[in-house]
DNA sequence: ATTATTTCTTGCCAAATGGCAAGAAGCTTT
DNA sequence: AAAGCTTCTTGCCATTTGGCAAGAAATAAT
């Protein structure tokens, strides 16, 4: 039950005594999953708050030919949750899948509630969670506008080597809003130059 | 100083008694400025959270061969600003545009920051906007990975038929991810059937 | 009213990406 | 070791999108 992790993690989003860190980690419970299992699944309202301690998650959803489409690959340390369906309760579009073995610690969605009334730290952390996560999204669509599949291919293998040793081709083509095609041929050009 | 709209706004994103609404439209400031202004430059923080009562904002930035890059159309009503930047109070990267006329009321980060501390509806508010921009941004990148230029067009001229009269095509085609050229295209390619 | 200026469209061709199917390579399972 | 499964790669060709330059249309400036 060792929940230094999560302390820092959160130290890293606001910085804060130890002490605060470690009172706003005490609400967090443990949740152990297997690789392929069904963490949060589409039509369902998110009820728990995720930090990923350890391991690798993906949100999916589909497209109107049935194929899926992967819309986030979660790597430890995060949190992974979909805020909207979380924050107003209201079933969610996606599925969260578990990539490899995970380790989570989570607390439930009245606890939130009840921390953000209570805690002003834990709401500004949570402020900051969302904030970040806010522009991590936008950072993404702009290299959507502006980039070629090549080069939001390096700049993904670049921030996120450790993603490539434990997630599919399949999958990051998804992400990357290509095919996997088109994926496996960018990196053969890449490798002949 | 008529503030109903804004008053009405605040109460579609979380619904409350008018007098709860009215009492959180108070701190707001009016702020009207004209076409072709400046309202947030890049290299600047975000000093202000903006609701935009009347009229378009665009925020743009620059790609590495310099051309300009639409990131969002804001069109009222709606609130405008850099969360990030906003909230931690750093230098943003992006420029905030407006397209024509507009009526805008203002709130201050440090009147913010005070109101949140001193009213649970405030930011209670406040997190439903940022999760409510949060899910409009995933959507329109879930959009950028399954949909077509075309669809991703058809798709914003039904949702936003008002934008079409008040900008420009290059512009909604720098959102959409594509060129005006191509975009032109599109358009006489739907014109046709 | 005339001249600029910007926006939008179009033609021609190039580059990027996708679809499909087959094969290769790497795993599991038995 | 063999069979089965999934992932990754590749060839062939189609489709989508872009780049450039020129012209048409709409707006703004004088």
């Amino acid at each position: 039950m060792n929940k230094d992790n999560l302390i820092k993690y959160i130290q890293t989003v606001l910085s804060m005594s130890n002490e605060k860190a470690n009172h706003l980690s005490e609400k967090f419970k443990l949740k152990e999953v297997l690789k392929n299992d069904l963490v949060l699944k589409d039509g369902k309202v998110s009820r728990q708050n995720y930090f990923l301690e350890a391991g690798y998650i993906r949100s999916f959803t589909f497209d109107t030919d049935g194929n899926d489409v992967t819309t986030n690959i979660f790597s430890a340390p995060c949190f992974v949750n979909d805020f909207l369906s979380f924050f107003k309760q209201r079933p969610t579009d996606e599925n969260f899948e578990s990539l490899t073995d995970c380790r989570l610690w989570y607390m439930s969605f009245e606890e939130v509630q009840e921390s953000f009334h209570s805690i002003p730290e834990f709401r500004e952390f949570g402020r900051l969670l969302l904030v970040n996560n806010y522009s991590l999204l936008k950072q993404r669509m702009l290299g959507m506008i502006k980039d070629t599949a090549e080069t939001r291919y390096t700049n993904f293998i670049e921030t996120h080597p450790d993603i490539f040793q434990n997630v599919s081709l399949k999958i990051i083509a998804s992400y990357l809003g290509i095919t996997d095609t088109s994926l496996s041929r960018i990196r053969r050009e890449i490798v002949k130059k």
